[in-house]
DNA sequence: CTCAGGACTGCAACCAGTTGCATGAAACAC
DNA sequence: GTGTTTCATGCAACTGGTTGCAGTCCTGAG
């Protein structure tokens, strides 16, 4: 039914492989052919087949990304500006969610890597092990989870945490809390490292409270732990958290930033359109959506092509600071 | 290198048809044989390429997923719905984002649909002519458009709109505006036409602005004319919209809803977690996901199955009070 | 004039599966 | 004991492209 390599063959009296290459490989063909096998096909509406063409080739044009939560605002930019690079470079993306279970997520690599050429792991929740195991199967690019030996793109927020934890220094916070994400998740050591190192270096006293659910529900859950411990600052896992703890704090009587002054990272929607405006870590998920595919198509492309096998990358983060951070209240 | 049914059938001494068969025919073969067969194939690491299954059944075990913005938190649960249930009947999706551009969006589905057994097309903006064309190549269905002889699944935005004109009325306001969204948008179109009726029932005045650009900036930017029209309610085309009006009114020293009651739709995330509350128009998101890609395997597998070949889901939506509106001011 | 080389194109095998048909053996009925 | 089913499996063609090899024709050098 649909129009094959073959019908444009038979309608342009060429032979099926001269079709083949005036796609494939241009320069094999004679202008004057090309030119009317090109019509030919236009005429008739044909458009390669994708799948038969992976068959003999192995590449299928095909990246997998694969998110632990669409809906976490943290995602969609990221998968929005992967998805557009991954066009321009003539390749189509399966989306996956694997509901920050990572059964599903190594269910949903094994199943995928038949059909795509590489796979896109965004903070992923996979032990190192199992990773390394399916790293055979197909080329990996990783983000915000480090892997010797696999290329990674991260987002170092751990320059952005140390950075907020000197504006609420600066502010004259001398107690804060840190709210932490899952148990598995790279950015929330890397959160905690800084928060840890840089709070030492500067005086101020840390207290840990988590893991958290990274949603406005594990900030929530959290208030009642963040309002009696006596901290004047909170730095959250990410911007629903931190939403999350503002609105169990305000539950409380506790305002923001009046009482406490809360940070939260991403930069996400919500953040932007809430109120008080959240003092968030800025991540750079557009670009390292695209750069992570950049680099999954070079590791594709194969070290032939120059492309350094393994390499990693560090965006950098940065601190945006808006209405939930305040100088500490003298009472 | 990737083990093949051939391996298989080398390594347990069986011909490459029973390996097939023991996969996708598996009553056809002893079952003595096949527990072996699957043994080797477990051994191996065996797992069926999709793509050379796809070449002579013709079913590619994938579907498309188009939408218009995946940064718009309006998609995300439903994509985070569709493809949960989709991986459930063990298809994969592809998912693309148009910006918004017609064009692209027309492209996506050409190169997509040789990869796909299906296409489920959110929101869209083609032109209706265009989707007549298309549907010739692939299946459909589609979310939030009407068009008959298609399957589609239809939020019923009107009916929620009526009852938002209610409760605004019964607050005791008379003059209210309605900000609309893009020109192509099926979901503006029903909001404009309920509240147009509602309004004329219920004697409120009416006045709508737009169309406006479907995000934060789109309210923003209207604040000036809203403020100017000396409404006291407003009813706009989504959260976004509704947060970024609030946003300009605010800078413009009006109150929400002390001076002028807001209300959105979608119940965005954005609207769930801002200041105040958002008021909003609940619309299934994931309902629809999950029924669109039933829908559309039930149109794939043909009406043979037993399936109509067309439907019209109308799913129902509903007013959700929270704090952005109030009794109008009684000055 | 001959021969080498290049530009095009056709031929046919191949990719990893599926499937209609044929074959063979066992089970069953008569 | 023969004929008929039934069950299990093998054979080979087919899906829609790609690609190494070979053949044809043409051009230019010697």
């Amino acid at each position: 039914m649909a129009v094959t390599i073959r019908d444009v063959a038979r309608a342009s009296g060429v032979h099926v492989s001269t079709v083949s290459r005036t796609f494939s490989a241009p320069h094999l063909v004679n202008a004057e052919t090309r030119t009317r096998v090109l019509a030919v096909a236009e005429g008739l509406g044909y458009r390669p087949n994708r799948a038969a063409r992976a068959l003999t080739t192995g590449r299928t044009h095909n990246l997998g990304l694969i998110v632990a939560d669409i809906a976490n605002p943290f995602f969609p930019p990221l998968i929005k500006a992967a998805q557009a690079q991954a066009r321009e470079r003539d390749y189509h993306v399966f989306v996956a969610d694997t509901d920050e279970d990572p059964l599903l997520e190594q269910e949903l690599i094994e199943t995928l890597c038949k059909q795509v050429d590489g796979v896109l792991l965004c903070s992923p929740r996979l032990s190192n092990r199992v990773i390394e195991r399916l790293r055979a199967q197909v080329p990996f690019v990783v983000v915000n989870r480090r892997l010797k030996g696999l290329t990674t793109v991260l987002m170092d927020v751990g320059q952005g945490a140390g950075v907020a934890v000197e504006h609420v220094a600066g502010l004259g916070h001398r107690r804060m809390a840190l709210l932490t994400g899952p148990a598995g998740s790279w950015t929330s050591g890397e959160i905690r490292q800084a928060a840890t190192d840089r709070t030492a270096e500067l005086g101020v006293e840390l207290t840990v409270i988590g893991p958290n659910e990274p949603t406005e529900h594990g900030g929530l859950a959290a208030a009642q732990a963040v309002a009696a411990s006596g901290v004047t600052a909170v730095l959250c896992y990410n911007d629903l958290v931190a939403l999350g703890l503002i609105e169990g704090l305000r539950e409380r009587g506790v305002d923001v930033p009046g009482d406490v002054s809360v940070i939260g990272v991403d930069d996400s929607l919500p953040g932007r359109l809430s109120r008080p405006k959240l003092t968030t870590i800025t991540m750079p998920t557009a670009a390292a959506g695209r750069m992570a595919v950049d680099l999954l198509l070079a590791t594709i492309a194969g070290p032939a092509a120059g492309a350094p096998p393994r390499t990693t990358v560090r965006l950098e983060t940065g601190l945006l600071i808006r209405e939930s951070t305040q100088r500490v209240s003298s009472s």
